[in-house]
DNA sequence: TCCTACCGTTCCGTTTACGGAACGGGACGG
DNA sequence: CCGTCCCGTTCCGTAAACGGAACGGTAGGA
């Protein structure tokens, strides 16, 4: 596995590809990057050209200098897509952990169509759902709410529910999940990729 | 600075801590979680214990076989920590762009203690804040508005804002920011921290 | 008690990521 | 036209991360 530099199961210059994006961004050179970072210039276009596995302290001297944290060039690669019926995807985005429970955090798109149903999860799950762009209905299937851009809907997720959008727009959200602390059962069924 | 393998400005023992968490969570030997990540114990070793500054190809196949993302490590110590007055803190955790604005998602704490004030933004921006636990007041500083738990809040931020926490638990909730697209202005210079 | 099995760490030779310097190429200015 | 500047890439010696093997320590069984 650690023969050619390019990857090992992990796309490794897609990391390259969206360092080189932030650097242009900012309209920096690669001289000036590598010099400002304190890494060498070789370094950095063999990073950016996926022809270097990078030690992770090389990855955050650049990461920190074009101001983004880590997961900003790691995420991803390393998101877990999920897919509910067809028309609604659900991209993780960030799963943390309270004193009181754990939240997962969803980046959500759906599309126009008939609603789309999602199974009960377990007792005390709540979701909270904040709409970006376009009309979404969502809830449970028997009383569901409509929300519009800014706007924010919340409901116990122990019942059957439903996502639909509101017209033809596609609908953009987020969507948190919150368990109560010792629930969350198995963590590593839905491993990505 | 590619001196000392224990860290160089970058946590790198805490991912260490991390991995080793995640290992004995599921009762895995060092050695057997070695031979599956298919890297030597040595290696495994050296990056739980913080002696070695690991590649990123090293570490993903670690944390492939443990089933969780490289962002599940390393989130932590690469997030940006802000701090609003000193008793609001705010975590980045992720930034995305839709077609039409750019996100930012913070995770935020909110002290007991008298209001926070927050400068004025660019204009266009909103900010949504779903709070999760305590009871929060924050908004406009000429009206802002009161959350409690599940509860959330929004509003124009091109004015001055504020933060308190209502009572004397703290307040946990999200924050997300949205910039129109376009907008951002100098990149670096609304950048948290 | 001794033997075996496995644990995690340490030793060590090999591989490779590292930064500095040299390089070719394009963009201006004299 | 040529000198200068800066771009990004390539060359190369050095430092260090890599995996395999050897090591001491702890259980559990014969």
């Amino acid at each position: 596995m650690a023969t050619a530099p390019p990857a090992g199961g992990h796309d490794a210059d897609q990391v390259g590809r969206r360092i080189r994006a932030l650097r242009e961004e900012r309209g920096l050179s690669l001289s000036t990057l590598a010099r400002l970072a304190g890494v060498g210039k070789a370094t950095l276009s063999g990073l950016e050209n996926g022809t270097r596995n990078p030690t992770l302290e090389t990855l955050y001297a650049v990461t920190a200098q074009l101001g983004v944290p880590l997961t900003a060039v790691l995420s991803g690669p390393a998101e877990t897509p999920t897919v509910r019926g067809a028309a609604v995807g659900a991209t993780l985005l960030e799963v943390f952990t309270d004193t009181d429970a754990t939240y997962e955090l969803y980046r959500m798109r759906v599309s126009p169509g008939p609603p789309q149903l999602s199974p009960a999860h377990q007792a005390g799950v709540t979701e909270h759902v904040t709409v970006f762009s376009g009309v979404l209905r969502a809830g449970p299937v028997d009383h569901p709410g409509t929300a519009g851009p800014g706007e924010y809907l919340r409901w116990t997720s122990d019942v059957p529910h439903s996502y639909a959008a509101v017209g033809d727009e596609p609908v953009r959200a987020s969507l948190l999940l919150r368990y109560p602390i010792g629930d969350q059962g198995g963590r590593s069924a839905a491993r990505p990729e």
